[in-house]
DNA sequence: CTGAAAGCGCTAACAA
DNA sequence: TTGTTAGCGCTTTCAG
């Protein structure tokens, strides 16, 4: 199976290592003797053999992307963006779920060469491993997660101000039974939507009701499950801040099965503004982060340390800001 | 950087090919040296070096899954199942868009080795990409499209069928005024569910008004635009067929949007029922393909052709029923 | 500007 | 059961 560069080198009746920095576009080649080697080599369809080259060069020229749950509409739209970014510089991009670092040992996906770098958007502050592949020398980025005790790369937006624009927003409204349905406890940006909501409502003169308070794993079914029972209670509260957009969805399903009216009854507030947030049906007021910003950013930041191993780790943070749609107004006169 | 097989076999005392052995199973290794070798792995942090093993044993261990939008809801889903399906047989996943496709000659993703085979989950049947890379010996699926005149596996559901279900169901609850927003003409899905739709309409009797018919891309946009454009007609459909549920929930949008109610004023079906359609908010009536189990079954035929080259394409297809929830009532009775 | 030669780290005959 | 040897196909000195 396969043309080689030899192949190549014979037909065109050059050498097999003028071949290789011909295609590679090497200056010093002359301009016929390129012409020459690159029509037989379109000809014959050849391509170079990637695991040599990467077995010299020390590159696999692709990038790992690992997110916890692909299902949850929120990867996708990041996946993209990382995706057009990493392709447009030449990368190969591959895809990792988190579950699979369940393990002993460094990810066999990740050792050895397999990838270039890796860039992170799970979301669990105890994971380990961005750190201990970081200090193996292979460059990491974290998207959308923050994490204090280690020296790496990492994008993210200002999460508790954008919480606290929520916050104020339905203090300013005038709801009082005011619920929260965070994030994992290990995530980062659980933790800080969870922080800068308490310290919005106490800057409002408010105090969370412990009773109105749960915490999802940031999937629509948590935000279903806790929806229901939240709204279950009497009193309910008038107004829900999910710490993220699915989880909403998941709160408005449960307003909806339960007869309760949107924003008439309850108001619901999300965080990230996913595409469909934006959708007439859930008209979602939230907190947006320009995640296709965040996830170029990591990209190039990640192709940075590639290419030049040993920079100083750098953070970014972007603003967010929370965008009215139809899912909030006042609570009930009543 | 880098630990060789060769420095864990001057540690262990033996020599580099021992090493090899002892690291891959082979069975022909005495239990001591195994353990002696496979302790100093360990303790050096040792993995072989994959673009070497690839160079010689002619397998990436990897797989390229190609989508057309991951933005689109439907491949996350399909995209998900892929990879447990293919990470627990050892394989990565390397992402494409095919976008990427556009250029001149073959992929150099797909090329010489960077993977061992390729689901394709795009739905172009005029891409020739596909029939070229099968053709020149990589193993090659289909999934969620079919193409008569390649000789490739394919793994589809009955569109045809699926579709006259919903033309039939619709009759049958009294609509006389049904629209049809098809996906796109090159695709073997829009090209299925638009036939088997029409045959369903017209078994029932029923003939389809080309005003009310609408071709769109799969995207929520199209559904949104080409919804707000049916409905804005007078008279208007009061049930529209959409290709696919991403189609229905633009329709449904556009339907509030438009103050209609669903389904007292219109009737909405959608096909291939993500995961979203059962949401309480949509409770969208819809065709159901089993996703999870093609996706597994189209895995599972791509890990066969690479272990047994040269088998004959086969070709699957799942059956595709109607489910019936909230977004489907006989017409509004004016 | 081009060719010869070395070798990346591994696997896989082939011997012992 | 283990060691020796020969490459896989490329990139990269080093000569010329």
């Amino acid at each position: 199976m396969g043309i080689t560069s030899r192949d190549i080198a014979r037909e065109a009746g050059v050498s097999q290592s003028t071949v290789s920095r011909a295609l590679r576009g090497d200056p010093r080649v002359a301009p016929d003797t390129l012409a020459r080697i690159r029509d037989v080599a379109i000809r014959l369809d050849y391509s170079p053999n990637l695991a040599a080259r990467s077995l010299i060069t020390r590159r696999s020229d692709s990038v790992a992307v690992m997110v916890s749950n692909i299902r949850n509409p929120f990867y996708p739209q990041l996946l993209d963006s990382l995706y057009a970014e990493f392709t447009s510089a030449g990368f190969r991009v591959v895809l990792l779920h988190d579950r699979a670092e369940s393990g002993i040992g460094p990810d066999p996906d990740l050792s050895r060469g397999a990838v270039d770098g890796v860039v992170f958007v799970s979301a669990d502050l105890t994971d380990r491993l961005p750190a201990k592949l970081s200090d193996a020398g292979l460059p990491v980025v974290l998207l959308n997660r923050d994490v204090d005790d280690i020296d790496v790369d990492c994008v993210t937006s200002d999460n508790v101000a954008g919480a606290a624009q929520a916050a104020e927003a339905l203090v300013t409204l005038g709801h009082r039974r005011i619920g929260l349905i965070s994030g994992p406890g290990q995530s980062s940006t659980g933790r800080d939507r969870d922080r800068g909501f308490i310290e919005g409502l106490e800057r409002a003169g408010r105090k969370l009701d412990d009773r109105f308070r749960r915490v999802s794993d940031y999937s629509h079914q948590d935000g279903y499950q806790w929806g229901m029972d939240l709204l279950g209670q009497s009193p309910r509260p008038t107004a829900i801040f999910c710490a993220n957009d699915v989880v909403a969805f998941g709160v408005l399903d449960a307003a909806r099965r339960l007869g309760l009216r949107v924003p008439a009854d309850l108001s619901v507030i999300g965080f990230d503004d996913i595409a469909m947030a934006g959708w007439e049906t859930f008209g979602l007021t939230t907190v947006r982060q320009p995640l296709d910003e965040m996830a170029k950013s990591a990209a190039r930041m990640l192709i940075e340390q590639i290419n030049e191993p040993g920079r100083n780790p750098r953070r970014r943070v972007f603003p967010a800001d929370l965008v009215r749609r139809q899912t909030t107004a006042p609570p009930p006169s009543v």
